[in-house]
DNA sequence: AGCACGCCGACT
DNA sequence: GTCGGCGTGCTC
């Protein structure tokens, strides 16, 4: 930083702001502010300021006496006052120190994109042809030979039938943007600038239902949480509940405290248990429009939910992790549902953020209370709690006087369970299930296994068929016949006939897990009803509504499913659990494995029994010994806790350090590698001792989308150090498309 | 010479 | 993110 001495001279403005270019620079730009504005202007402000000759969009990041820089321009005008509320700002400013995210993305977040954009947004170049189609052809034709871009310019453009971005144009030609200022200056196409409208919104009726009487472990909950919501100081509660003892009742009854008194109330939920049971559960309680968030809402959607909040219109809002950064007006509670899930973290996307601190952070800036809750708090939840940083609060007891259900752990190494059956289903597990079903009840059996997809084998060198962009095999899409590639989308059809290795017509198509389950249900019981849920069936819209529905009647006796079908669902009837591979996660090489395994057992185990009608859970387990199972029959997350907080202190792990991975990946492997020992080394000479940087790896899928991955983990006391070290060698040695430089603090 | 293309710094 | 300048290498 230099000092403003020397520039005095030239200094002729009130005061000075560090704006943020919309959609542009990751850094700040300096501008002066007349004495005129200086009346209005305040931090947090949309702003038009002069860019290169051009006015763009901006937000006055921070308002100061001194300017850095001797020349500066002034800010032309103030287009948006009430644009991002001061404690959104703050949160914004932490979110950059903590996570090391450039403003760019944060704005992605905290403003919805068409928002952004549809105030006479003159950013956008549209390119458009002057001549005629038939001219244009010819020029095209004539161009071939001697200027093939031009040429592919011209084709894009008569294709497209109508106008196309800059950026859309270069995508679909490949070529660079040399030859559109040719086309320019010849005066064959047109450069102009475009404007974007949106959408409008939706509403649904409900019928109202009543609070329930609050048990006495709800009853204690629920005042606490009163008690610091009346004390008007931020604080954060972490209710450990046992499944099915009544915690979406308790988050209920506050918020309708908190709206009975004025204020507005958030609740976080993962994005897979934002279903439609949950909205009308909401909407039903609610005499007031509930706002909904969550990624899939439409551009409309979003804006017109934006705006409502921020007029104080709509003061209940429930939502997926983003939802944390809704323009909420005076806001006084943020519930964290199922706290311990790790879709609160967005992975692979900058920032990777984590939305249960998010909405701490958010709630200290305001003064808010939290209150996170689950039936397994993540280890570092409730060490936290523990150690007095959160309040704690138990719930032992189902609230409808159900019974917990009782847990069997099938050994599938034993001979007599295995059958024929491809180890899927043992023998008990049929039998439970045959039991239930011949008087009535329901069934859910769960496959533990991300990505059991379908494959298109070769039977005689057992080689999956490959994506030629990712090291990843490509998965087979049985209706659409045809082979996809789930990191790239990069599509196969119609799939070989022969195997491109070994060149035999041997191919094999190995069907999904689900599938396989259903079509041994159906052999050994003909006649049973049978529903499958997975990313298969559901892909449609609505599709996993109707499932739910069909299920919930009775409609089937046994649903298959996967992790989708764990969580929220409340099935009165479905007596029998059956999880299938119970140990799939524990070879994953992370030091969560074990946690997450946990509480995912322990979730689907929640399923049996919600009714009056007891309930018993199977697991089918080749490593029946793990003590976790243990722990899992009798329920005993804090016996599972005493184990887990043991083992993260003697290899330091969190809560006792925090963890941090840095991922650079790029087309050029040599200069991808060559970048992220850059970034070591600055690591290594930023930090001091007591941070652990691990070499330079190559990821486990080192190709995806043609770009190669390396990933470096590091791990230390402080991650605001971390990203501050980062940030310095950013500015050093930025990465520059194609390259890209994703930091995932708290990993 | 004219063009395509990649690299790199600047934008306040 | 985007613009413009510049060096390089290709083709006519």
């Amino acid at each position: 930083m230099q000092t403003s001495a020397t520039s005095k001279k030239i200094a002729t403005f009130a005061l000075y702001a560090d704006v943020i270019i919309e959609g542009g620079l990751d850094t700040p730009l300096e501008y002066g502010i007349t004495e005129e504005l200086a009346k209005e202007l305040q931090e947090g402000m949309r702003v038009l300021v002069p860019v290169r000759g051009s006015k763009r969009k901006g937000i006055a990041l921070h308002i100061k006496k001194t300017p850095t820089y001797k020349k500066v321009l002034p800010i032309a005008e103030v287009l948006e006052k009430d644009w991002i509320a001061k404690d959104l700002l703050k949160l914004m400013q932490w979110m950059h120190s903590y996570y090391a995210a450039p403003y760019r993305k944060l704005f992605k977040l905290f403003t919805p994109s068409s928002i952004r954009s549809s105030v006479g947004d003159k950013l956008i170049t549209m390119i458009s042809l002057t001549k005629t189609k038939k001219e244009t052809l010819e020029l095209a034709q004539k161009f071939a030979a001697k200027h093939p871009s031009q040429s592919k310019i011209l084709e894009a453009l008569l294709k497209s039938d109508k106008p196309l971005s800059q950026t859309e144009l270069l995508d679909v030609t490949k070529v660079s943007k040399a030859p559109i200022a040719s086309l320019h200056k010849k005066n064959l196409i047109t450069i102009d600038k475009r404007k974007v409208d949106r959408s409008i919104l939706y509403e649904s009726p409900h019928f109202q239902t009543k609070p329930k009487t609050l048990n006495d472990e709800q009853k204690v909950a629920y005042d606490k949480i009163l008690e610091s919501l009346h004390k008007n100081e931020h604080k954060t509660h972490l209710i450990h509940g046992v499944t099915g003892s009544g915690k979406t009742e308790i988050y209920m009854q506050a918020i309708a405290k908190v709206r009975e008194e004025g204020g507005a109330a958030l609740m976080l939920v993962p994005e897979i248990a934002l279903t439609t049971q949950m909205i009308e559960r909401f909407k039903a309680r609610f005499n007031e429009p509930i706002a909904i968030y969550h990624h899939k809402l439409s551009d409309g959607e979003k804006i017109d939910m934006w705006k409502k909040l921020k007029s104080g219109e709509m003061q209940i809002m429930l939502g997926a992790r983003s939802a944390v950064f809704c323009p909420i007006k005076n806001l006084k509670l943020i519930i964290v549902d199922e706290e311990h899930e790790s879709s609160y973290k967005q992975q692979e996307e900058t920032p990777c953020y984590h939305a249960k601190d998010v909405a701490i952070m958010r709630a200290y800036l305001t003064k808010a209370t939290v209150a996170l809750g689950t039936a397994t708090p993540s280890i570092e939840s409730y060490y936290k709690a523990k150690a007095g940083k959160y309040t704690l609060t138990n719930l032992e007891k189902r609230a409808s006087s159900a019974n917990l259900p009782k847990v069997h752990v099938i050994n599938m190494l034993s001979e007599k369970e295995q059958s024929q059956r491809g180890c899927m289903l043992s023998n008990k597990l049929l039998t439970a299930i045959k039991k239930r079903v011949e008087i009535g009840e329901q069934v859910m059996l769960f496959l533990n296994r991300r990505g059991f997809n379908s494959f298109l084998l070769c039977a005689d060198c057992a080689e999956p068929i490959q994506c030629p962009h990712c090291d990843v095999s490509l998965t087979y899409h049985k209706k659409q016949n045809h082979l996809k590639c789930h990191y790239c989308s990069y599509i196969l059809s119609p799939p070989p006939r022969e195997c491109p290795s070994c060149r035999k017509p041997t191919l094999e198509y190995k069907g999904i897990g689900t599938e396989q389950v259903e079509s041994i249900l159906n052999r050994v019981f003909p006649g049973i009803r049978t529903l499958r849920m997975d990313a298969d069936t559901t892909s449609k819209k609505g599709s996993h509504e109707k499932l739910y529905k069909q299920f919930k009647s009775g409609k089937a006796d046994v649903l298959i499913g996967t992790q989708m079908i764990a969580k929220g669902f409340h099935f009165p009837s479905v007596t029998l659990v059956g999880v299938l591979n119970a140990d799939a996660g524990l070879n994953i090489p992370n030091f969560r494995a074990e946690e997450n395994l946990f509480q995912l057992l322990a979730q689907v185990s929640g399923r049996a029994g919600r009714g009056p009608l007891d309930g018993e859970v199977f697991i089918q387990s080749y490593m029946v010994e793990h003590d976790l199972f243990t722990y899992l029959k009798t329920e005993d997350y804090r016996g599972f806790y005493e184990k887990e907080i043991k083992v993260r202190k003697l290899f330091v792990y969190p809560p006792y350090t925090h963890l941090a991975r840095l991922v650079i990946k790029g087309p050029d492997p040599k200069k991808a590698k060559y970048l992220a020992e850059l970034y070591h080394k600055g690591l290594v000479q930023g930090l001091g001792s007591d941070y652990l940087i691990m070499p330079v790896i190559e990821e486990g899928i080192f190709k995806i989308k043609d770009k190669y991955h390396f990933t470096l983990h590091l791990k230390g006391p402080s991650m605001r150090e971390v990203s501050s070290v980062i940030l310095k060698i950013q500015e050093k040695y930025p990465i520059r498309a194609p390259y890209v430089l994703l930091i995932d603090i708290d990993a």
